[in-house]
DNA sequence: ACAAAAAATGTGCTCGAACACACAAAATTT
DNA sequence: AAATTTTGTGTGTTCGAGCACATTTTTTGT
């Protein structure tokens, strides 16, 4: 029954030659409407599936896919996803595909589209992008798409028709999972809603998380609960947190939108003694450390490393396997505290 | 740098035919001393990676894995296992492998041995078994590397040197994380760890969760909180839980150390209306609702999909790429409540 | 009716590894 | 020294899909 047919079994069966065969399943034409339909008589009987491994080993087209990454150098945030592409080039090694990582500066716009430039002068087959830089990216999808060179994004979402895949998480949920742990943590109290970022490149990141965390309590109705948001830069954190900690002195939980939660738990192990819940992002080793101190609480997973691996996966498996694209691949929101971190890494 | 050597282009290197550096590839012998050093001195410098492809694509031996799982009518808790196994066949069906799956009843040691035979008539390459009977498994082991069938386990550990590699989860540790979910919810009270099954066959598995639950209070010195074990069967849980709590009117939390945690919240949601914290484990349907409704606070998720998917995988990838098999892989323990649990199916 | 063009069909080579087999060159035996 | 065995080496085929090219059949034009 699930024998495997291959294109001369399906010749011999219909009466004709490999080559007609071949001309029928890849619609080349050249076919007689007889020969066209002893075929298909065939084809509708039997359940013909291509060869992967022999078509792979014909094929001598080489593809080339090129992910643009923020330097890890500058935010390790994106340190784990070199090992999902690592993995990604392993498990394709041997078929004829290409696999190359440029990194740019993520507080720099000039970097990113410098690199975007080196990319399209190999004019690769397909581009995985990390979409920092909105306006910059809907422009350079674009340029891309006008080259017929494929996009996938993954980590932040750009609406543009052009790009096929996107893998990510559902920020908003996201933010919800975290609420949910501090309703568990907290039953009233001042609670702080942290963003610390650099520049605005992952406002959106950060805003959906918040709108998520706070409809949670809107939803539930918890009235004993008072939200603050509280935006922060590295440069200013110790000075703004220390003060906003004086001027709330009932604060009593804080969720942080972005990977930088050890920066707060710095700062609040010096400045108070007092318990309060910290919730925040990201496996970073800082992170990990504070976690295991029990001075953060919980710790949601973004899976970059999972991320950046499907995002190539996807990309190298259309063109290998012709698998179609799935829309938006949203990966789990992972709870992480301190006595299950150690199986995520 | 990284261009892809083939035999032929190291037989044209050291100055021989592609037959010879076959020869010393796969130590066949018959080469002299001479051709032998050449040849390697090319190896040396070189970085040759045979075509798994082209390797695949030549070899008609045809790979047989049979699975031999727990009937999912029997438990539903087997149910995802048949969706990773088919996510396996997919992945492999372009391979010379085939993959069967055989049930057993999770309740009958006979069933189990009959079901073994069946596979052993069939002489597959390799079996991936589900141990639920620790006595018969042994000696079933026994007899498949007796006839030199590679023998691997998922779910449940069993030791023996014949197993290559066994997939699952830290349970100990498991346990631990219940507890630090459940040291969570509350900070004081009684506590009931509630092991519910039909036989004794998951014994170890229990009493592995239980340890590590233990463990997290013993180490943590929670002097607030009393443990009590109790042992159900799915034929006295309703009288013997309804006395239970009758008897501890104090009980502010349950741990559930099986897929039941289900039978606990219906119970008690008719028998009070006091909020107590139930931990449990297994995304099965039943639990997910009872998750939603709030009466259940986290279930740990043992992804026995994945489980089985990467029981198979294994098996298959060190047949078809000579994939070294890892002794044990622990797959992470995720921690699931309402809001993210839909990621999870 | 016959040549020329067009359409349809079949043949044969390629990809890289694996292995059977044929053949040659040494090493033994008679 | 000739016959035979052993050892070494190269050649050729296979796997299945894909595609170029050769060949056959049909159609069209004069």
């Amino acid at each position: 029954m699930d024998k495997k047919y291959t294109i001369k079994d399906i010749a011999q069966m219909a009466g004709v030659s490999k080559g007609t065969v071949d001309r029928v399943l890849h619609n080349r034409g050249k076919v007689s409407p007889a020969a066209l339909e002893k075929i298909n008589e065939v084809l509708n009987v039997i359940d013909y599936e291509p060869n992967l491994i022999a078509r792979n080993l014909k094929s001598t087209k080489i593809y080339r896919v090129c992910v643009l990454l923020p330097d890890p150098a500058f935010d390790p945030y994106w340190l784990p996803c070199v090992n999902g592409i690592q993995d990604a080039i392993t498990e394709f090694k041997a078929y004829s595909v290409i696999i190359e990582t440029h990194y740019f500066n993520p507080e720099s716009t000039k970097s990113f589209l410098k690199v975007n430039e080196t990319i399209i002068s190999q004019s690769p087959d397909a581009v995985l992008l990390t979409p920092l830089f909105h306006k910059e990216t809907v422009e350079i999808i674009k340029q891309y798409d006008e080259l017929g060179i494929m996009v996938n994004t993954f980590n932040n979402q750009v609406e543009s028709s052009s790009v096929k895949s996107f893998v990510g998480q559902d920020l908003h949920k996201s933010g919800r999972v975290a609420a949910s742990l501090m309703n568990l943590i907290l039953n009233k109290g001042q609670i702080a809603i942290i963003h610390i970022d650099e520049s605005l490149k992952n406002a959106v990141h950060m805003q959906e998380k918040e709108k998520g965390f706070r409809n949670y309590f809107d939803e539930k109705e918890l009235s004993d609960f008072s939200l603050t948001t509280l935006k922060l830069k590295y440069s200013n954190i110790e000075t703004k947190f220390t003060a906003f900690l004086e001027e709330n002195p009932d604060l009593s939980g804080i969720f942080i939108t972005t990977s930088k939660a050890y920066q707060i738990a710095s700062v609040l192990s010096l400045a108070t003694t007092k318990k309060i819940a910290l919730i925040g992002y990201d496996l970073i080793e800082k992170n990990v450390n504070f976690l295991n101190q029990g001075k953060v609480h919980f710790l949601i997973h973004q899976n970059q490393k999972r991320q950046a691996y499907l995002g190539v996966s996807t990309l190298v498996e259309h063109f290998l396997f012709r698998k179609e694209f799935p829309d938006t691949i949203l990966l789990p929101i992972d709870i992480i505290n301190s006595e299950n971190a150690s199986f995520y890494f």
